[in-house]
DNA sequence: CACCCCCTATATCGCTTCGATATATGCTCG
DNA sequence: CGAGCATATATCGAAGCGATATAGGGGGTG
């Protein structure tokens, strides 16, 4: 699943620009299980334009920047669908949290349990975003994608809370008064 | 968290070869929330070596190819605990698979359904091997962690033997005599 | 028993992608 | 009225991925 398949899916929903396509794989529907940066967007959008999968037109606004909105061709719509055909490569998942929680030991209980906080915290945010988002969706296929994403933020959510204090448990005890310095 | 950072979590558990490094990442504890390869982990090494975070020693073998032994040392054991009080960023989760499922309405529905099972599977064998690893494993820590990822793969699991006849659905429907083709 | 593939083991190369930065302007809020 | 944020395009250096090269041993099959 590289950058070009990310733009033309995301373009044969509907036109965008570079802009555009950064903010829905980031803020968007898309934005949990796809991710794409202005560095890979917008050389991805320009070879995708140069193999015509893609067309473009500049279009002027007064006061802000020229945007330069980009549509899928018939090409390109043809060249998406056959990518779904291909096999699926493995999901990737990459987590900094869990590396920290598997070395609790070493640290500092009030550390972990700050980072807890704060990671609950982060999953309950990511949940009511994901609940707003269901509600812009009409599409049964975005409400089927989006509330996967949902149930399995809430469980890990679940998880954290009821298990949250063992790791603690696990860390270097911090004594009062050395806290409160 | 990039591979430097990685290379010192699994140095700081004990001396490996790059080669034992990649399996660990790939197969082992670490495999499902961290994951580097050969093109990425030898150049990590090499310079950690520079910067004088791990250390090595060539071990000759009689038949098998050398092995490059690296241990931490303590400037290393010390740069590994400071990062994990920086801050944590973001978990990155991408799924070519719910890439797929968003579009599961311009797609055969033979085609849809084969990929969820293989899916399914693919699930099912995930989660076996985390329960085989749980058993090998009996630090709380490695325990706590396995446990979160066997809670997630086997919501996800659930959701998708629940709902995956909806998909289905969605999608194009292909006559008998067509498949039969 | 030859052949082939897989496992161990190190290493590099090219391409993709990330993250930061440059540039420019308007709008909003304190 | 100035700081900071949103819109908008684009590039650069560094990091990382995936494939490939190299090489010997072990195991299974025709």
């Amino acid at each position: 699943m590289n950058v070009k398949t990310i733009c033309l899916a995301i373009l044969h929903e509907g036109d965008a620009t570079g802009y555009e396509i950064r903010k829905l794989s980031t803020e968007g529907e898309y934005a949990y299980f796809v991710e794409a940066s202005f560095g890979s967007i917008y050389p991805a959008l320009a070879r995708l334009e140069e193999e015509g999968l893609v067309r473009s037109h500049v279009q002027q606004q007064a006061g802000r920047p020229a945007k330069k909105i980009y549509s899928i061709t018939d090409a390109g719509r043809a060249a998406f669908r056959d990518s779904l055909f291909e096999d699926l490569g493995d999901d990737v998942y990459r987590s900094a949290f869990l590396l920290f929680a598997r070395f609790a030991p070493e640290l500092p209980a009030d550390l972990v349990e700050t980072r807890l906080r704060e990671r609950l915290a982060k999953q309950d945010d990511a949940i009511r975003k994901l609940k707003d988002l269901q509600e812009e969706h009409q599409s049964p296929q975005d409400r089927w994608v989006i509330s996967y994403g949902i149930s399995c933020i809430q469980v890990a959510r679940d998880y954290l809370a009821a298990h949250m204090h063992e790791l603690i448990a696990l860390a270097q005890p911090v004594a009062e008064a050395e806290a409160a310095e």
